[in-house]
DNA sequence: CGCTGCGTTGAGCTTCTTCAACGATCGTGG
DNA sequence: CCACGATCGTTGAAGAAGCTCAACGCAGCG
């Protein structure tokens, strides 16, 4: 079936026997979104959570004045709003399709059920909690400690050493969405790229960044250099 | 035995049975700190993870110039740097005391295996890993999104709903401790507070602060109104 | 009694945002 | 296939928020 097969390549599920995953494909619910959809809003009840299968979603808060802060992009495989199951709240931020994307909902009592059975599930599901905390740590720690220069060299070596090409890499989401999620704007975000650009850091080609200063961007980063 | 009893104490081991808690007392470290000591410093290998028995204890970030964001302050019965025992990772961030306190280190093997075999250990660690969560979302969003005036009001507002007398509160910390958790520096939250006493929101005396104006406390909160 | 840590206040400056305008790109419909 | 609008990214000028540096009062404690 199709849908175990998904399942199979969510990380989270790792380690589940046959079973298991016939029963989550039992309660889940298979869902599309557009781009730019809508697939909770803050304040919705947690009654499940959900598992990106394809596309690319974001989760993020919004101001009264209506800026937005992301706080995660995802990609496939990923599990999302999964502290709402626990927590029994709702949903504590906004989630929205950034492309056509197709998830996963899975409904609290029935994986609750799950958990409590499978000690793999739980421990891989406190693993990837454990990763989030650290990831707000330090999106905490950039915001308050560092400037949107520092942040954004520590973003772009981060996305450097995800990609293959070492010195080349592709922004897998928009300036705009970027700005947002570096907690700034979008003009202040192209005017940093000009600057980087311009003191020979990066040459930036749309969404293709060249790093051609690796030691002065790590510099940048951790605000030993300041950018001119 | 007196240990049992503090362990029976914390919110995170209800639900345990009694020889599960003996299993515990028998691996874990009493510790004590005096006001000011480091419990451990970011980077330090994440070998086990903390309780709180008596004191408090500051959780924070440092920048190279040394300033530093607080990300927690903790009191008795609550658990910290557990995130470090699931990641299997290095702590994230410095923990001090900061007054003298009591800890028990539990030792990571010992609990990891303790909590695969009891389930609702690994529900109350999922649920106070996700009120982390949710925490630190609500802390990014302020950062981003709200300017300081905001994030006291907010804060203001939050312990006014934790103490007993409505309009009268303690602040728990010191004044440039708060500013470390509101993500500013004293001189800032000193103006503030300055602001606020004269505009008829609060009476400010020393570490008590009277709530004079509440609803307008809660305009400045979620940014209605702003602070002249 | 002096010292040290904490809080406050002032002045100047840096960073970032706001507001505005404009160019480029892309998808769509005529 | 072209024209159009919408979205996105860029750039400029001005203003606001918060930080740095400096000085000082005050309280608590050795």
């Amino acid at each position: 079936m199709e849908i175990i097969k998904h399942l199979a390549n969510v990380p989270l599920f790792k380690g589940l026997a046959q079973k298991q995953l016939d029963e989550l494909a039992m309660v889940l619910t298979d869902q599309e979104f557009g781009r730019g959809q809508e697939i909770f809003a803050e304040g919705d009840p947690g009654v499940g959570f959900y598992v990106l299968i394809t596309g690319q979603i974001k989760i993020y808060k919004l101001s009264l004045e209506g800026r937005e802060q992301i706080l995660h992009v995802f990609g496939p495989g990923e599990p999302f709003a999964e502290a709402a199951v626990f927590s029994g709240d709702s949903f504590p931020a906004y989630a929205m399709a950034l492309v056509k994307s197709r998830v996963f909902f899975l409904p609290r009592d029935a994986f609750m059920d799950l958990i409590t059975k499978s000690p793999s599930l739980a421990m891989n599901m406190m693993a990837s909690m454990s990763m989030r905390l650290k990831k707000f740590a330090g999106m905490i720690e950039s915001l308050s400690l560092k400037e949107v220069p520092s942040r954004l060299a520590s973003h772009l070596i981060f996305l450097s050493a995800q990609q293959d090409d070492a010195d080349q890499l592709q922004l897998n989401i928009s300036k705009a969405q970027l700005a947002s999620l570096m907690g700034t704007i979008p003009e202040t975000l192209s005017r940093i790229f000009a600057k980087m650009s311009k003191n020979g850091y990066i040459k930036s080609e749309g969404a293709t960044i060249k790093i051609i200063n690796r030691e002065g961007l790590e510099d940048l980063a951790v605000g030993e250099v300041r950018l001119v």
